[in-house]
DNA sequence: CATTGTGAACTGTTTCACAGCG
DNA sequence: CGCTGTGAAACAGTTCACAATG
């Protein structure tokens, strides 16, 4: 709703050629053969690379053949080749700017993660609405307040934005940077976000994560006997509204999937994704 | 290699029914139920419901159809029925306990994230290898050493883990975890783990999500022709080894991808996934 | 009669298995 | 001979479109 959009499927652009399966898992490949390049190995098998990849080599020789033909019949793929193909595939060789936006305790791991910088990726500012957090210094890195987030982007030439704010200010947040120029995000915050076509977005939320655990732990130890639909208590849908209540929860038993979804605190050490560094 | 074991496909597990790419959705459902529900909402269609899930309507219907029919023709979902429903599921209606491995910055953020909490997700415990850290107040919580790691999850009944480590650290603590006895892990760390059948591993790794980015932003500046394969310098494989250099990088200038990936140092403001924090 | 629930068509992904080749 | 590259088969997931129905 909030700033009403249409909704890409997140996941867009089949990218002449490439399936998108395979573009996610290069990144997964090119990790495994830096660290094989490190230790100096000239050439790698299917298999070889599968294993270090956690794929299986099948699949992997099929991602590869999307790429074009770059191993040898007989011996394997030739390391460093590899690694400078798929570099190349994956738009590595040029440098890409990005800016962190929320630096609470969630965005300042980020901004001092090592693997944004060591990678083609570099943080060119952190920016923060709280004016507190504004100078601070955070992983070497002075904090900018958000005022200034169209000037950075344009200045920068970032075409990458990271949020992680609270949910609630995500959207916002979003909408300032698709507005600056920004066609690539990565949202840490427990909302979907609306952006027009043509915009990327990728999420990573760690209780959807936990959920999905939760799900396949809980087939684990429930069920022994996995056969058979034993269908759930299967109770009727309403008949009118609001008297609803199945055979379970009293209003408030269940609280899962709670969000706050509109914190209005800037602080607190509980607060979805925390907004501020509290020191 | 290292601890060598069998690679797991990561999201195995067709679990009876529901398929996998519905039960990662169904998080995302009750995350907008939720919402609705605080709203006081008592009903909502599945367009409705799709729009605030970032999915279409189409695949949310089929979606609940694994679940059962608990919609009303005409009508919609009961919002607090569909809650429950959902939460059940999804295991959320007993509340799991969880540990999180590695007291690092993002170890760190990680337990002060409210979203642990307010689901049904409880922080058991932080562990850390570093004596410096044991001891510590971290959210509130003592982080307590490594080597309590097996008590901690046997006393509290922890069946998942969450390891926030650097690279190096990762696949032995995930033994410990499973030697322990959890079954399902969340690895933020940078690597592929093994990990013996019936046990789950999801990963959230920033910098393979932002590679993905960087690939559709380098399709959206590159090409503006997007016709025909104009096929890449396609340089010969190898006749010779190590004599082999494609007509690019000189030894270390395609550094994208790199990985400390055995990060010696315990420290410093810069590792890979920092394992401690610094204050 | 608006909206669900679902077969059927389709699109995308994985796996198989083997011909082709260095 | 060993390993890649790839058609073809199998499988999974999505979308369509409409009959069923409260």
């Amino acid at each position: 709703m909030a700033t009403g959009r249409n909704h890409r499927p997140a996941t867009t652009s089949r990218s002449r050629g490439i399936p998108e399966a395979t573009v996610a898992r290069l990144p997964l490949y090119l990790r495994a053969l830096t660290a094989l390049s490190e230790r100096s190995v000239p050439t790698v098998s299917s298999e070889e690379l599968a294993n270090a990849s956690g794929v299986n080599s099948a699949k992997l020789r099929k991602d590869f053949s999307y790429l074009g033909s770059y191993g040898t019949r007989g011996v394997g793929y030739d390391v460093e080749y590899l690694v400078y193909q798929i570099s190349r595939e994956l738009g590595l060789t040029q440098d890409w700017p990005v800016v962190i936006v929320g630096i609470g305790n969630l965005g300042a791991a980020l901004a001092n993660y090592g693997g944004f910088a060591s990678r083609g990726f570099r943080v060119a500012a952190l920016i923060d609405a709280d004016p507190a957090m504004t100078g601070k210094s955070v992983a070497g890195m002075g904090v900018q307040h958000t005022d200034e987030l169209e000037q950075i982007i344009d200045e920068n030439g970032v075409s990458i934005g990271v949020i992680s704010t609270p949910a609630g200010a995500a959207q916002q947040v979003c909408d300032r940077l698709v507005a600056a120029g920004i066609t690539s995000i990565l949202n840490f915050a427990p909302t979907v976000l609306s952006v027009p076509e043509g915009v990327d977005v990728r999420k990573v939320d760690l209780s959807i994560e936990l959920q999905i655990l939760a799900f396949h732990e809980q087939r684990k130890s429930g069920e022994e006997a996995p056969e058979e639909d034993t269908a759930p208590p299967a109770a009727p849908p309403a008949d009118s509204v609001t008297t609803r209540r199945p055979e379970a929860p009293a209003e408030s038993a269940v609280r899962a999937g709670a969000e706050a979804h509109d914190e209005h605190r800037t602080e607190g050490p509980d607060g979805d994704i925390p907004a501020v560094m509290p020191a």
